[in-house]
Order: C-alpha cells, then structure tokens, then sequence
DNA sequence: AGCGTTTATAAACAAGCGTTTTAAATTCAT
DNA sequence: ATGAATTTAAAACGCTTGTTTATAAACGCT
C-alpha cells in the first residue's frame, strides 16, 4: 500500500496522520476523566476529525481505549526499563519506588498524562485491565516482591513480604489518586524531577526501615 | 405536623419512610458507582419510589447525594469516635490505623459501604469535598500528625511529619482504592475484623519502624 | 476517462441521563 | 363535607451518549 505524502492532498486525507491525531487526543481525554467519562465527541473535536472516524479506524470507543492504554505503556516501558533486582537491595528499592512514583506522578513531554490512564484503570476497571495487569503491573510487582524477599530474607515470609510490597505500592500510588485531597490538606503533589525524588527518598526511607530494622518486641496487640 | 401512622393508610404514604428508603438505597448506589455514575432511576428503583420523589424531598441529586455523604459520615464518626493522641503515642498510632482500615475496609452491617462513598470522592471529588474535608478528613489528618509529632520530636520537621502522615493514609486507603488490582494480584483484601487487625499491625510496624528507627546514614543518593 | 475501493462527513438512531410538567390522588383544616 | 395544601405518579422534555447509515469525496488502478 504506497503512500502518497510527497504530494499533498489539497484536503487533508492520510490515515495514518489521522490515526495518530485521534489517538492522541484520546490519550488526554481518557487520561483526564477514564474511559466512560472520556466521550468520543470530545476526542473527535480535539483530534479534529469526525466522530464517525473513530469507530472507522478502532472499531469502538472500547477498541480505541484499549489501542491508548495498552501501546503507550509498552512504548513507556521501552524508553524507561523498569528497576530490576541488583546486588544491592537497598539501592535496587530505592530505585524502584523512584521509578514508581515518577511513573505516577510525571508530566512528561512525551505522554503527559501516563499515570492518569492507569490511575483511572485501577480505581474503575475496564475489560481491558486484564492485559493491563499481565503485561505491566504484574512483572513489576514481581520485581518489588523479589527485592522485598532480598532486604528482609528470614525474618518475614511469603505472604508478608507481598504485604509489603503492597504497602510500599501504597505510598506511591497514594499521591496520584488522591491528589485532589492531599492538595486540600496543604501538601503541594509534586509534578517535576526534584520534588518527586525528594518524596521517593521520604518513601523509601520508611520502607527501608521499616523491612530492614529488627522487629521491636512482638508484644500482644491491646485493642482499644 | 401530626404523623398518621397509628392508621395505615391503604396506599402507603408515609413521608419519613419514604425518605429514608431513598437515603438508604442511595448510599448502596453512590457507593457503588460514585456520584456521577449512579443513577436517579437506580435509586428510585430500588427504594421502590418514583422518579420524581426524589427532586421531591432532596431537590436534586447532588442535594441527595451530600445528604447521603454527610450524614453517614456524621453517624458513623459518632457511633465510633476516632482515636486521638494519648500518652502512649506508639498505641495512639496503632489505634489510628486500626480505625482508619476499619473505616475503610469493612463491610458494616448499619452502613454497609461507606468507605467507598469517600473512596470514590477523594478520587473524583464533587461539590461536596470541601464539606467533608472539614467535617471528617482534615480533624483527623490532624490528629494522625500529632501522633506522628509525638513520635518523632526532634529527628523530623513539620513538613516532614505530614509527609509521613500521608505516607501512613496511603497505606490505609490504598487496600480499599486499589481493591481490584490488588485481588488480581493474589491478595484477598481482608473484610472482616480479624483480617482487618492483622493488615493493620502489619501497617503499623513498618510506619513505627519507619518512623522511630534512628536514620540509617544520610548517603548520597546515586539516581540510577 | 471511468470503475471500484478506501476514506470522510453529516445526519439520524436508540438509549440513558436529570429534571420538569401535568395531573391525579390523599391528607389536612375549616 | 368542601376547599386548600401536600404528596404521589406517569409522561414528556431537553440533553448527551456511542454507534450506524447514507452519501459524497478522494484515491489507485486499468
């Protein structure tokens, strides 16, 4: 199929240019409000295209989304490979939760609004947070858990080491979704390199001693 | 104005009763869906009122919706005081979070859901976030950084502590917000007061630790 | 040129939403 | 009992949603 981009159509009409407008403008919207509060009209008119394009090219609302999140978190996770475990844990979580929370918190030039997608995905599924799940939570999880399982080998088992990790996660999905709240009681989210990696250095310092440091005395719980 | 309920009229009509049944069926669909996606008709439906009903007695739906969200929180905070700071500040934080996942997390038989009626206002806040910040979030944030400043005297400043404060909701909030995620990732998000206790004592150590253990070196950072 | 396919658009569709209107009941006060 | 006020209910309104249809324009090809 040979493209015709050496002369210029007098009305615009290459697909591929299309394509990539719709997507696009479909990144903001489903970033800014998720997929059922993201219209295709909204799209359309950003991507300034026809609503009826939409569903040319992507079949549905639902396939464009799927289309939006899916390839641009594979495309993240070329650019920016995700912190493995190194011979040194404590550097390998420090890593790790930076790279987290920059993932969450980041405008990016690149895609802005990456965190939102999988923001919105986590608080309101949507059929495609299977793939989601498989292709990016789920590995990196595993990587947290197995530098988790490093820092504290002997003292926790299995299953609170991945209660663990899901503490840790906590801390920095926490200043994403509820940043609305977190604005309102006088904590300024931050958005550029040098706040995030003050807050990643906050978090992993909790984390860190709080996997690392002996257990104080494991006295019986006094419920109030 | 003189109730009638000694006699039953044939067709029930009785104002109060049908309030409430609007409120209650409201608080399992704002729960659900959140404000916007829930819908009147749902509502209606399932209190066994008409559409109408409801501009009726609330005015609107977002005036049924801040009822709902403000008097459920009202009871819930009266009937289970939150904890404040005493003279054992590490049992003050324990209790703290202990209410804070009990809050958010359990399945309560007088109002079965309304951890997720904040959920879903801290992460798409409506008119009425800035009434239930005041009311609810803010006097217990407040708290939760006295406890922490109680812990920490000296080794953390002000902005310090909140960071911490914040660090500490998240790891509470996050097993209710991030629900689904977590469930797919092998972790049965506990609903009853036993799995609620030990989530919390986990939380409770690594803030503790984290919060108490002595600075281990204050390295330079080496960003990967 | 002319034909067939691909691509673009406008318009219509069916469904859902919150709200308002209209009108019929029921209750209350006289 | 009769008239006024309150409460219920059905229907319609106006709007937005995702999707489909019908039509027209632009292209590749012979």
């Amino acid at each position: 199929m040979p493209k015709s981009k050496s002369l210029p159509a007098l009305r615009e009409r290459d697909p591929d240019a299309r394509r990539e407008r719709i997507l696009a403008a479909a990144g903001e919207v489903f970033a800014k409000a998720g997929f059922e509060r993201g219209s295709v009209r909204e799209i359309s008119l950003k991507a300034q295209v026809n609503v009826a394009s939409i569903n040319y090219y992507f079949g549905s609302k639902a396939g464009l989304y799927r289309e939006v999140l899916l390839v641009s978190h594979q495309l993240l996770l070329e650019q920016e490979p995700p912190p493995q475990l190194t011979e040194e844990p404590e550097q390998s979580l420090r890593a790790w939760i930076h790279f987290c929370l920059r993932f969450v918190l980041m405008k990016r030039s690149a895609h802005p609004v990456l965190g939102r997608l999988m923001a919105h995905e986590m608080h309101h599924p949507t059929a495609a947070l299977g793939e989601l799940v498989k292709m990016v939570i789920k590995p990196n999880f595993a990587n947290l858990v197995k530098i988790v399982e490093a820092l504290t080998k002997g003292s926790l088992d299995k299953a609170q080491q991945e209660m663990a990790a899901h503490q840790i996660i906590a801390m920095c999905v926490h200043f994403d979704h509820s940043r609305e709240v977190i604005g309102r009681l006088g904590f300024a989210v931050p958005e550029a390199e040098a706040g995030i990696a003050r807050l990643a250095n906050s978090v992993a310092e909790m984390a860190l001693r709080g996997l690392t440091s002996k257990k104080p005395q494991t006295k019986k719980k006094s419920l109030a």
